[in-house]
DNA sequence: CATGAATGAGTGTTCATTCAT
DNA sequence: GATGAATGAACACTCATTCAT
């Protein structure tokens, strides 16, 4: 069990330098660094650079996905659910930057490192993918969601929280993120319905 | 107005292979092997790789904003607006898929390459930006788009529109992208209404 | 220690390159092959070339300083130390030719190498300009020199030393180097006196 | 004719920023930015840059050697016309900075362009180096200067001038170089002596 | 498990020189 | 003579990965 939590220590740092830096600026020994690691035993942990990366995003997924399963289970208007994800979209936000960083911008940018043969990256996230999917089902069976392609819908919803998320990257939004959530939440709900 | 010209071909090619490789993973040697040029001519047009990448971007942004400024010119309802830009873009996207990659992949992705000093990637973009600005200035003027913060509405249009743009490079959407023009289209109106 | 160990070795093999070729017709590559060493592994010594060339100097400076000192710290009349001084130089020179042809073809002639900032040159060889001015100011409290700006009586001393050293390396002067020690310490002490 | 004034004009322009920052950082463009004049024109001149360096140092021994020439030629005792040749080197300095310092940080100290098969560098100075020849020559005739070996006596009065100069380069010395004029010329005067 | 010295292929950039116009 | 675009070899430096200890 120790070698998991040291991997996850190691995962957990990783994602705060390559959201910070880019995959391609983040060194070997930056993150060993951070870690007071040796290089050579990080390699005992991971065999590469790219498959950090590639449980990296795992990880994030997972983190991502238990939340939204954890609205997804509860008995809620699908207006309700959509208010409460995006409401916790912006609580992960603020309280993992680095996360959500990791998953627009090195994850989302990068096919190259997490594609491998055919299987491509879009695996790699499925967990959270799939939570999406249920909230969509969800609403249209209970007719508050017009009936739409699947990918139409995910693209309004992980679109627009990934806009909002650039945006706040550019450093052009007001500090208080709080108050873009209803009108977001309002506007993502308007799209689906 | 040669040396005009020449920029053009060099950054035309070099969107084409930033947009499929990333910026990292090109080379300039690449670039100009693309080009039947050498690599020191290469430097007597552009400083730097950098350099390149940034002049690149504002080629892809007022590329994009020409036929929205044209839009924006015309005198139609705001529905029409929306739904003719929507039109447009999935045009651009089958007609220039390497300039809407590289301003999603490349430009929003890597800060590091676009900003320098305070003055930041989002600038470079300006002509677009703008005229999305004014698109929905219009509408709301016009009644047809409530009152919201811009930054919401930029990223409900940008960011589905982006979402779309990533899974069709994931391969995942039907290779008839028409099918989705329309689904697209509506769900931003109605997250602008 | 056995990094500074390595970091010597590194240091003498590159004060004979350097010293043959110039600092900028020497190749990084040429310096490691003579050592048998990887490139990579040179810069996990030494930061830059230039900072290669820096503690070379520093290295040079001290090894010149030694038998100086050694000097200085005897009993003796000026005139028997100038004699040893020079006695002992010329042995250096023909020992460590590479320490002095570095020292007068690398170093005092490529300023923007040695310089950072104010800080400049001068202060690397501080070890070796502090013993001259030593030998100087003892000289003169004994009244055998005459008193005069320090830096005139360097440069009897040291730019005579050049001269020869420079005419030496131009292949013009007799292979025995020996039957112009005496000539040229009587010179220098004269100008002193 | 005219083409020798152009070629009169390069060289004088190249052993300006030649001096300044040395053979290796000095580019050819910049050289012709300089003089207003094309890359390709400069071809026309001089077939490279060695060769532009090597016309140059012969500029400037022809220059050195006109005054120490006139000095030499008249009817003077040797200890004038040291403290002359010393007072005219020190004019020279303080007006023609860049071509004394082109003298000993280029020329001196960068044999591999001064060089060609055997016949080396010094050759290239011989203007300089007869009139300094000649003047100890004279000395020692009238009795003035102690027989000795000529490169001995050589070394005493380019080295020790080499010397003042080099510390001007560091900017250690006073910014009014005449008060060093006499107890340079004193000192050169004593060696030979 | 842990260390960090060693490897070496790879990259952006420079610049003397050429040559078509 | 004059121009400056074009060439391409060369070089400092980086960094993922290996491996002996």
């Amino acid at each position: 069990m120790h070698r998991i939590k040291k991997q996850n220590r190691i995962i957990e740092t990783a994602i705060k330098i390559f959201s910070t830096n880019g995959f391609y600026n983040t060194t070997i020994s930056q993150i060993v660094s951070s870690l007071n690691m040796s290089v050579g035993n990080f390699y005992n942990y991971f065999p590469s650079k790219k498959s950090l990366a590639r449980k990296s995003i795992v990880f994030v997924s997972k983190k991502l996905a238990i939340n939204l399963k954890y609205i997804n289970d509860q008995d809620l208007t699908s207006y309700d659910k959509i208010f409460l994800f995006v409401e916790n979209y912006f609580d992960f936000l603020q309280n993992y930057p680095e996360m959500i960083e990791y998953f627009f911008r090195v994850y989302l940018s990068n096919r190259e490192i997490f594609c491998e043969n055919d299987r491509c990256s879009f695996s790699l996230a499925e967990d959270f993918v799939n939570e999406i999917k249920r909230l969509l089902q969800d609403g249209i069976k209970n007719g508050e969601f017009s009936q739409k392609d699947f990918f139409i819908s995910f693209s309004c919803i992980a679109g627009t929280l990934g806009g909002i998320t650039f945006l706040k990257g550019e450093h052009v939004l007001e500090d208080d993120l709080n108050i873009y959530r209803e009108g977001i939440a309002q506007s993502i709900y308007n799209a689906l319905k």
